[in-house]
DNA sequence: CTGTTAGCGCTTTCAC
DNA sequence: GTGAAAGCGCTAACAG
């Protein structure tokens, strides 16, 4: 169990040799003061060439690296954000995830990310890791847009913090959301110009801020035009799917057109006329919000309202680190931050509502 | 600016005060020493039923929370682990991460992504930061197996290392991957079985080790069969798939089946297939590697070979964690750990190959 | 049961 | 240019 290190290491020391050196360890082996050595790794700035060029040799040669833990104790970043997500398996949280990701790497950052599979109670406790672990800031989708507890931790906590896909209660919190509001607007004056005269929406859970926008758009423009807006909101997997529009086929007047208000539930509806024979869009024209990957290879390629996720991820990102480098000087010059961004979503024309663009 | 500390705070403790409050500052404000404050937050024993709801009221009070950072210097863990993967976009590896973030949360860790695009620097430089930030374990995929580098450093690190998806290099890191060669065996036995004879395998990119697993398999059936076996590269994107299909299309001696090696060319290969109007699988059939959300919805459904994804997360985060507590007490005690793991693939018998399930 | 004390590895004045 | 020394916030002996 001797490691080689000689006589002037105790036993701790000795545990310690197969693991990290540390920069002392660094600075005796090449004989100078630990400030040189602080100074190498940080740049090599008031070092003699030579005495640089020695000690990163030796920091070479020792396999040395920097423990991070002992920076941020000295009052540094600890070069980590937070991302508490729903989920990181959902696609457009994925998406996200991945444009915050490069954004915090190009500021030299790392990502942490956390999940809370919507369960409200998760968001607290994610936080709670993540602020012990002392991120310098935090990107969040917050399970439950009202929860009172959130914004009060959030709005206490000392580190920029920004929402994305949902904004926090009422809140200072600057968020960055796609305008599902007037995304649901387009999607349905696009099928009112089509002709659809009973247009049925298909919610989805329909607790969350997003959904619950989008149907004030459905029934904005629906109402616009005079027609009724027509709710249904039994759809939470395929089967309850496939009962609703088997109810819809059935009904006295059926549907001439639905609008889907998120990516499952398209898909689930899709399955299901598909499974009763349903001519899309002859018979029914289905409209979705949220594009996904084989949206436009299925047959009829289905039209949607897209979202600019990665859009979403990178702007909520850039403004996490731009409040964070505020921050460095003068702390309440950061309210000159729009609260809220709505960013510009986009009607995807393929087959399913009617349409016949030209490359399908 | 006052901050009621009173007099007894230098300027640079009243800089903190409206940051995070420290252990040292309950203590005070308490009237007890700094170990009972320590005590009480890592559970409490050894500390007398009322001075414990005391401080507790006090932490509660100042919104304590302990830094993290200061208690990896003193040697503990940070209670993170690194998970670098080529995307995290990507449905495969974001649902591996999914599953690696639920196991590390159970352990009461949190979890650091990085994202390499499979660029094999990246590999190096996101291990070198993670090392910095002295997480404690580490999932990788790497991005060349066969860097010597990275298997170096991997090698070098004195914490637990499983990579998932592609082993590295000859090295004695235990890796969590799916049965590559099996599975593409199955298939292509399948595709055989179907009594297809001239059967093309579409490799996509082919410098990627689960690929190359993947050819063997291939190759290892067709021969058994006496078959000739057809390597297609050259698909990278929609249009290359499009010339590849065209090309066999008007070739001598057409196929009558195509196995994608993997799940971009299996898409680009079903639509080009579509666009040519080549019945699928009456002229030409379809298998693909690799599964995809809508593979049961699009005409005709696609079969493919299934790869236990949450199963591969799972399982490489579990031994991780086993590898860590192990390094507890006997670390030499790990060689037990069987050094390759593969985990079995499953063939998913929709319509694409010629196969008429049930439920379609 | 409770407090004192000595660092963990690093940065940062402040002298030389 | 360079180094000595003082902590950052916390835990863990080691006394009481």
């Amino acid at each position: 169990m001797c490691y080689g290190n000689g006589l002037q290491f105790s036993r701790s020391q000795m545990a310690k040799s197969n693991a990290h050196p540390t920069l002392s360890q660094v600075a005796r082996k090449a004989g100078v003061g630990t400030t040189t050595v602080s100074r190498v790794i940080n740049g090599g700035d008031r070092v003699s060439p030579k005495t640089l060029a020695h000690v990163r040799r030796v920091i070479e040669t020792l396999g040395y690296m920097p423990n991070q833990a002992a920076r941020t104790l000295k009052g540094h970043r600890t070069k980590t954000i937070g991302l508490v997500v729903p989920s990181i398996a959902d696609p457009f949280f994925s998406s996200c995830a991945e444009a915050v990701q490069a954004i915090a790497r190009a500021n030299d950052s790392l990502l942490i990310v956390t999940v809370t599979g919507n369960e409200p109670s998760n968001d607290l406790d994610n936080l709670d890791v993540l602020i012990r672990h002392r991120v310098d800031g935090l990107i969040i989708v917050p399970a439950d847009s009202q929860n009172h507890a959130l914004r009060d931790l959030l709005e206490r906590v000392a580190i920029p913090v920004v929402s994305i896909d949902r904004p926090v209660g009422n809140s200072s919190i600057t968020s960055v959301v796609a305008d599902n509001l007037r995304g649901a607007m387009t999607a349905t004056q696009h099928l009112i110009d089509h002709g659809y005269k009973r247009i049925v929406c298909l919610t989805g859970e329909s607790g969350l801020y997003t959904i619950r926008e989008r149907m004030n758009g459905y029934r904005k423009s629906i109402e616009a035009a005079h027609l009724t807006p027509i709710f249904d909101t039994s759809v939470k997997d395929y089967h309850s799917a496939e009962l609703a529009i088997r109810k819809l086929l059935d009904s006295a007047n059926p549907p001439d057109a639905i609008f889907a208000l998120k990516n499952s539930t398209t898909i689930y509806a899709f399955e299901a006329l598909q499974k009763f024979n349903v001519a899309v869009p002859e018979t029914i024209a289905l409209l979705g919000f949220d594009d996904f990957e084989l949206a436009s290879t299925v047959r009829p390629s289905i039209s949607v309202i897209q979202q600019p996720v990665d859009e979403i991820g990178k702007k909520a990102a850039e403004i996490l680190f731009e409040q964070l480098y505020a921050g460095d000087k003068s702390s309440p010059a950061s309210s000159k931050q729009p609260r809220q961004i709505k960013l510009k979503t986009c009607l995807i024309q393929r087959n399913s509502c009617g349409c016949t663009p030209a490359n399908s």
